[in-house]
DNA sequence: GGATCACCTGGACACAACCTGACCGCGTGC
DNA sequence: GCACGCGGTCAGGTTGTGTCCAGGTGATCC
C-alpha cells in the first residue's frame, strides 16, 4: 500500500533526493514543488496524505503555508524541515498547524519514519469552510469572486479560525497562533483584530461568519 | 502484557520524549496528539487503558478534556501533569474526573510508577448515556442531529451528570464538579441551572433527560 | 386535610466578557 | 519632512452569564 506524499522544498539536489528516497520507500510522490504558491496551485485533487514542507522557503514563510493549507481544510498531517532544530522556529510552526518536525540536516531514515508515524495516527478530512478561503499569495481572503486583504496578523488570526470550522477555537489558541511565541498580548488587542477582521469579512458579504461563543472562544461556519 | 495508553501533550519535546520512554517501558502508545480535539477526533476504537492529559493545553483546558472523555462514558484512569503542582489545579483536576496528578517537572520514573498503579486499580467501561453526547469542540449537546449551545457552568454541569449514567450524582457533587473550589454556591443557583439544562434538552426532544431523585440528587439515562 | 419540606419557575440584578471607535507610536516609502 | 499602513492601547458602551430572590408546586408525613 503506497501513501501519497507532497514535498515542498526549494534546494533542488535535496527535491531531487527527497522524491527518489521516498519513492524507493514505497512512497507515492504526487507533487514535488520549489514553492508554497506552486503547490497550492498543484493541488488539484491529488489529495496528498502527508506533506514535508521546508520552512525556510523564498517565496513563502513555510508556517503561512501550512495556515493556507489548513484554512483549505486540509487537514493531512505536515511535516515541516527547520533549520538546525530552532526552537523558535519549532515552536511557531507547530502553533501554525504543523504536526511534526524536523531539524536538518537529518538522517533520511528518521524522516521515513516519522511520516510513516504521522500516516498511521491517521487525520479525518475537514468540511470546507464554506465559501471563505485564504489567498496566500496575495495575503487576502476571498468569497465568491469579491475579496479583501488583510495584514499578517489578520491573516494568521483568521487562518487559524479557518483551519477548524465548526469547531470553537479558545482565545488563547488563537492567540498562540497569530502571535510570536513569549510575546505579551492584551485580551483587548485580539478584541480588536476580531473587529477588523468582521469588517473586512462584512464588506465580502459574510458579516456573520465570525461568531463568538461567550466565555469560551469564537467559531466560524 | 502491554498496556494501551493514549498522551496529549501540547509540547512537542516532551511529546515525543513520552511516547519513546513509555514504549520502552512496556507501554503501547496507541494515540499521542497534542490537542484534546485531536484526542477525541482520534479515539475511533483504540480504547486506551490508561490517559496522560497536559492540564495546560492551548486549545481545550485538560478539565473539561476529562469532562468530555467521562461524558463519553470512558472511564479509564486519567492522569493530569500541572505546572508546578499548583493545589488549585490540582483539586479542580479531581474533580473534574481525574485519577492522578503529577507536578511539571517530574521524574520520569515516577510517571511509570503512577500509571502503572492506576492501571492496578482497575476500571470497568461504563455504558454509553444513551443517545445524548457532549461536544467538546463546539462546546454544546447534541443528540440525533440537533444541537445546543452550553455556556460554561452548563457544560460543566452536564458533564458531571453523563460521567455517570444511571447513577444518582448528589447534589454536593455536582456543585463541587461545576463551580471553582472554595467559592460559596447557592443550593437555589444549582436549580436554575438544571431548569437552563432541562430547557435546552428540552428543545432536543430530551425533556425528561435528566431525573429528580428527591432527597438524594439526579440521574440521566 | 394541613403542615412541612424539597424542588421548580420566572424574573431582577451586577458584573465580567465582549464590542466598538478612536487614538498613538513606529517603521517604510515617497 | 510627510503620508501611510500596521500593530497595539485605551475608554466607554452593550450584552450575556451567573447569581439570587420571591413565590409557586408537588410530595411526604402527621
Amino acid at each position: 500500500m503506497t501513501t501519497r506524499i507532497a514535498i515542498v522544498e526549494d534546494d533542488l539536489t535535496l527535491r531531487l533526493a527527497l522524491g527518489r528516497g521516498l519513492r524507493e520507500d514505497g512512497f507515492d510522490v504526487v507533487l514535488s514543488t520549489a514553492s508554497g504558491g506552486d503547490l497550492l496551485a498543484g493541488l488539484g485533487d491529488s489529495a496528498p496524505e502527508v506533506f514535508v514542507v521546508d520552512i525556510g522557503l523564498p517565496d513563502t514563510d513555510g508556517r503561512d503555508l501550512v495556515l493556507a493549507l489548513r484554512a483549505r481544510g486540509v487537514r493531512a498531517p505536515v511535516l515541516l524541515l527547520t533549520a538546525r532544530g530552532d526552537v523558535t522556529d519549532r515552536l511557531s510552526g507547530f502553533r501554525a498547524g504543523a504536526d511534526d518536525y524536523l531539524p536538518k540536516p537529518f538522517h533520511f531514515e528518521e524522516l521515513v519514519l516519522r511520516l510513516r508515524a504521522l500516516v498511521r495516527r491517521g487525520h479525518q478530512p475537514a468540511d470546507p469552510p464554506d465559501g471563505l478561503f485564504l489567498d496566500l499569495a496575495a495575503h487576502e481572503v476571498g468569497c465568491d469572486g469579491k475579496s479583501a486583504g488583510l495584514t499578517p496578523t489578520e491573516f494568521r488570526l483568521l487562518a487559524a479560525l479557518l483551519a477548524r470550522p465548526g469547531e470553537v477555537v479558545r482565545r488563547q489558541a488563537l492567540i498562540a497562533a497569530a502571535w510570536p511565541a513569549g510575546g505579551i498580548v492584551h485580551d483587548n488587542t485580539l478584541d480588536s483584530y476580531l473587529l477588523r477582521l468582521r469588517r473586512k469579512l462584512a464588506a465580502l458579504g459574510r458579516a456573520d461568519a465570525i461568531v463568538t461563543v461567550r466565555g469560551v472562544g469564537y467559531r466560524v461556519g
